[in-house]
DNA sequence: TTACACATGTAATTGGTTACATGATTGC
DNA sequence: GCAATCATGTAACCAATTACATGTGTAA
């Protein structure tokens, strides 16, 4: 499984609750991987069984406690071997396109709607890249410890916009039929 | 759930047995949806208990029999029930992406060899897709009822040839890190 | 004789989603 | 008063993967 690794990878950027780490996986990684919250604190609990991440109490007034979890040595180091296994290809499983593959028998007018809503989310998506590209590595050279950052954001930039200018010719090509 | 009716959607095609149906979703319809043999006999019984498909059983000589299954017109009708809901945005997981992110911490010549698998791939595919594309769709315009099919191949062709030219950046960045 | 393709399934485990549950603060 | 955000968790259910299980025919 992975998802553990995923949460070790967000704790070496900086100590995170889980509320955080739900939050995080909604924005800035979602692009490569997706969690809900019931996961992260049942996989955060396997964790600090493992002795992976230590967990600290963080008192708050006026707002509940957090429980604010750390990477120990021991998690750096599952990391480290973890990254000598070789990856699997990603799973993609798309509705959008098992539709497409039947075309004849699906309702034209709602399968444009639906490539229209997929196009703005493309577009919406890659707006944020950009953003996120224009605050964070706006100057020159990246720092070597971010270079791994920028790249996946890279990918993450093209594959929009290969959806994008996809979308747009599909949505051309069904008109009138 | 919608492995139901990626099943109805290649049974839209011609009829088929569990085994070509794990074929299937090995090769032809990879690229947008992947299921195991388990999963796809599990789901042909659910999908006869609802009247979505018929088996019928084929005697052969030599080999073990095979069940074939059709979809039915109730099956036709559910396909076009499911065509009107909203599609999500497909899930992305990808362990290499997620290293990426925590460049610092992995091994970097295992990441390098890794990389280089993707790229590998990814140069696989393409060649698979280009192949199909020449031999099912060379002649002019395709018929209406393939169009769908075409589209989602295009789509495919550029995801590969994104990965390869991003694949292909990555390593000479990489190069003597 | 070894391996591979055909062909279908079950069992056990793990992973993921949805719904439920609680409770304070802030802003409209 | 209502909704949203912060914050953490459990329970139940559903989906997916991996391993187990069996047996034949064909070709190297």
């Amino acid at each position: 499984m992975a998802l553990s690794h995923a949460i070790l990878v967000c704790l070496t950027e900086r100590p995170m609750s889980g509320y955080d780490l739900a939050k995080f996986f909604d924005t800035s990684i979602a692009f490569f991987w997706k969690a809900t919250h019931p996961q992260i604190y049942r996989e955060l609990k396997k964790l600090g069984g493992q002795g992976y991440v230590t967990s600290a109490e963080e008192v708050q007034s006026g707002k509940p406690n957090r429980f604010v979890y750390s990477i120990t040595d021991a998690g750096k180091q599952a990391l480290k071997d973890w990254s000598r296994e070789p990856v699997a290809l990603p799973l993609i499983k798309d509705d959008l396109l098992v539709r497409l593959q039947a075309i004849e028998y699906v309702d034209k007018d709602a399968l444009r709607e639906q490539i229209r809503a997929r196009l703005a989310a493309h577009r919406e998506q890659l707006g944020q890249y950009h953003h996120i590209r224009d605050v964070r590595f706006s100057d020159g050279k990246p720092a070597p410890e971010d270079l791994g950052k920028l790249m996946g954001l890279e990918l993450g930039i093209q594959y929009e916009q290969g959806w994008i200018a996809w979308c747009e010719g599909v949505l051309q090509r069904l008109e009138g039929t």
